[in-house]
DNA sequence: ATCCAGGCCCGAT
DNA sequence: ATCGGGCATGGA
């Protein structure tokens, strides 16, 4: 087994998991130790003063955990392009360094964000965990943690309404079955999709609106032009780029602004924002 | 106890 | 096109 060491520069898995765009991952020991998980794929990793210890092979971490981290993707090149764009984000950006944006696998993605709304992270975690457990196969254990995989979409083809329901989904319950039912009928591969195509197929399954969709795109099929709008990135662009106007402006003109704006890295902006807007915006 | 979440649907304008 | 009520659950 390879013993692999990440400059921390490059990457803050910390920051990176607690920025919203995840739910499959454990941290143990005071944030010191992580459990990333992908599909069926896990990996523990160690955070040491030289790095970040990566447990697998550097066959496995290349194939599997690069691409997921996005590591092959040149963030200093991106975030002066960024600054270049509006430089009130030279700050959010230097106390971000290291975040990446994951690109995870896209069945997680949709059921996991299907899960999310109106939902805080704690309590997403608990249902996302109770599926794994439930529905997927128990790839590994670390220090009594047992790790699952998340199921696929055959794995919960035979789940109705009702049964996500009894799962304590609530008004999720009826999303989730149609998401699943879409991965099940859908034969052609999405990442092959234009932008718009994708878009159009994700909003069409019930529960997927233009943020769940949008998030899906970027955290899931690593569309880097996409610019979700939830209620924080609402108030933070409208502070920021329309401070004079009142609340009239809709999340559809936002996200054009947005991707406008930033064009090829308005996902990658979208998360220095957020940032931004927690320092800057009391609320 | 009430209120309300990092949405979305649907029916009414 | 846009607005607002309703939706489940659980934590503040």
């Amino acid at each position: 087994m390879y013993k692999l060491i990440i400059d921390k520069n490059k990457l803050d898995i910390r920051k990176t998991l607690n920025s919203g765009q995840v739910f499959r991952y454990h941290m143990l020991n005071d944030e010191q130790i992580f459990i990333l998980m992908t599909g069926n794929h896990f990996v523990i990793v160690k955070s040491l003063d030289q790095g970040y210890l990566f447990e697998c092979s550097e066959e496995v971490f290349k194939s599997i955990w690069s691409p997921y981290l996005d590591l092959n993707r040149d963030y200093d090149k991106v975030n002066r392009r960024i600054i270049r764009k509006d430089k009130r984000l030279k700050e959010a950006i230097k106390l971000h360094q290291g975040i990446r944006i994951l690109k995870q696998d896209p069945f997680e993605m949709l059921i996991t964000f299907i899960v999310s709304q109106s939902k805080a992270i704690p309590q997403i975690k608990k249902l996302v965990d109770g599926l794994s457990e439930e529905f997927g196969e128990q790839i590994g254990t670390y220090d009594h943690v047992k790790i699952y995989s998340f199921p696929r979409p055959k794995d919960l083809a035979h789940l109705k309404e009702a049964d996500f329901r009894e799962m304590k989904f609530g008004y999720r319950a009826s999303y989730l079955e149609a998401g699943v039912d879409m991965f099940l009928n859908t034969s052609e591969d999405l990442s092959e999709l234009s932008d718009e195509a994708l878009k159009t197929k994700l909003i069409s399954v019930k529960g997927v609106g233009d943020k769940v969709a949008s998030c899906v795109m970027l955290f899931g099929y690593g569309r880097h032009k996409s610019f979700p709008i939830d209620v924080w990135m609402r108030r933070i662009v409208m502070a920021l780029y329309y401070p004079e106007e009142s609340i009239k402006i809709s999340d559809k003109k936002l996200e054009k602004f947005g991707k406008e704006m930033y064009g090829q890295d308005a996902g990658i902006a979208q998360q220095y924002l957020f940032e931004y807007g927690r320092i800057k915006i009391k609320n």
